[in-house]
DNA sequence: GTCTATACCGAGATAGAC
DNA sequence: GTCTATCTCGGTATAGAC
């Protein structure tokens, strides 16, 4: 570490407070560190760091963005050695923790806006959709190697990161040791799911099944919480959490 | 209304600024509301109001307790002559929808601090218990009347709860007219619970089914998002959403 | 383009007089 | 219970150094 030399590189100097903001946030909570603590603390003026973050809270969605990134090459790390269907989705939902577990306070700031569609850090709105979409993509990349019935897959990846996000959000309430109880509630979950996927998949089933899937599906793509069906991909407009 | 009048008795004076405080969220935003505004549209100082409201953010609290008592009445008044299941979830999940259609922005404000378990506003935390205890006995009413197996019953009442939580959420991000498309959602939503929750009685699937239900049942209740089994109830401790 | 220094404002919240 | 005065802090603005 050389947070501390005097001579940062200069396109550094954005890492350089980020990393001293995050330090700061963990240390004394979001709340109670002011710009100007962190801009101290960087070694800056308080112009300084508010020429690299317009707000406070934009601190936290470099936090956001760097949450996402590390979780990707975490998991991208381990899978490509985990074959087991089932092992896949614990590595996806654990790794998620281990990033995580020591800034929760800081997820905590970001669903500030949750409840505001308009906020530019809404974690749910148009402008954190990459992030969001990336998460997406990681869980597609999980199961990618499963088979799945093809009408189903849309609807496990939607599923599997509404599963993720509540995860998250019950971590934020979790007091136990290293969240055991979070691992411990979301490993039974997947443990059903998994069990669930598969009783979906029996053929004697599939006449009462399907139609179900079928309505759901086009149901929640029309409320624009799936991506459209295939055929339609790139003509449908306004889904409900905006994609750019 | 005579929110206006001078000589407003005191013990009703809470009353009036929640009042005035409300019609002025509704009409400039949360946000752009300060509490100077608040004070001065109800006719008294910046500190009598603090008076009466350690935060602004507490005057949304008391607003949160108004649309949970709100639509226990609503519901209240419907439901007796509404007997068919689906029906009542129909009631049940509509009139919520009514009730907060015209302060989402404040509904949004709550959310706030629902990443903050410590927080006293925080909609999941200890504080707010009473109410989200409140929506769960209206959601046992709504199903009372209906045959449901008995290891099924909190499970259902659980999942109905979340629903409703997601219903909101998904309305806050709705600007289809009179949440049009929110509504439709729900209706759709509801169908396939209903529809899933008859298959999951009958008796040719116990065998498979009542396992799974077990383990779902004992893992929820470890977790503390169900209350206890009946045979333990009052033993247990620490639910992770506390009780009072 | 990168950074310092400093003054200023608005708004949430508090203290203490009455 | 109510008021006025005051504090804090996030954020903005500006002027200027390099």
């Amino acid at each position: 570490m050389f947070s501390e030399t005097k001579v940062a590189p200069k396109q550094d100097t954005r890492e350089h407070i980020l990393h001293t903001a995050l330090a700061l946030f963990r240390e004394k909570g979001f709340d109670a560190s002011t710009m100007r603590d962190i801009a101290a603390a960087s070694d800056m003026s308080l112009g300084a760091a508010y020429y690299y973050f317009p707000s406070k809270e934009s601190i936290v969605l470099a936090f956001y963005e760097q949450v996402q990134k590390t979780h990707r090459i975490r998991v991208q790390e381990v899978l490509p050695a985990c074959k087991d269907f089932r092992a896949r989705l614990g590595v996806l939902f654990q790794t998620k923790l281990d990033v995580i577990k020591d800034d929760r306070n800081l997820i905590g700031a970001l669903l500030r806006y949750m409840g505001e569609p308009g906020h530019p850090l809404s974690v749910l709105g148009r402008q954190t959709w990459n992030i969001r979409e990336d998460a997406r993509e990681l869980v597609v990349e999980a199961i990618a190697d499963q088979e799945i019935p093809e009408d189903l897959r849309d609807l496990v990846v939607g599923c599997l990161w509404g599963l993720q996000m509540t995860s998250i959000l019950y971590a934020l309430y979790d007091y136990s040791p290293d969240l055991a109880r979070t691992r411990r509630l979301t490993d039974g979950v997947l443990d059903i799911f998994v069990q669930l996927l598969g009783m979906a998949s029996i053929s004697a089933l599939q006449p009462v099944l399907k139609p179900i899937r079928a309505r759901l599906l086009s149901l929640l793509r029309d409320a624009g919480l799936l991506p459209p069906a295939p055929a339609y991909r790139g003509l449908q407009a306004a889904p409900l959490l905006g994609s750019h």
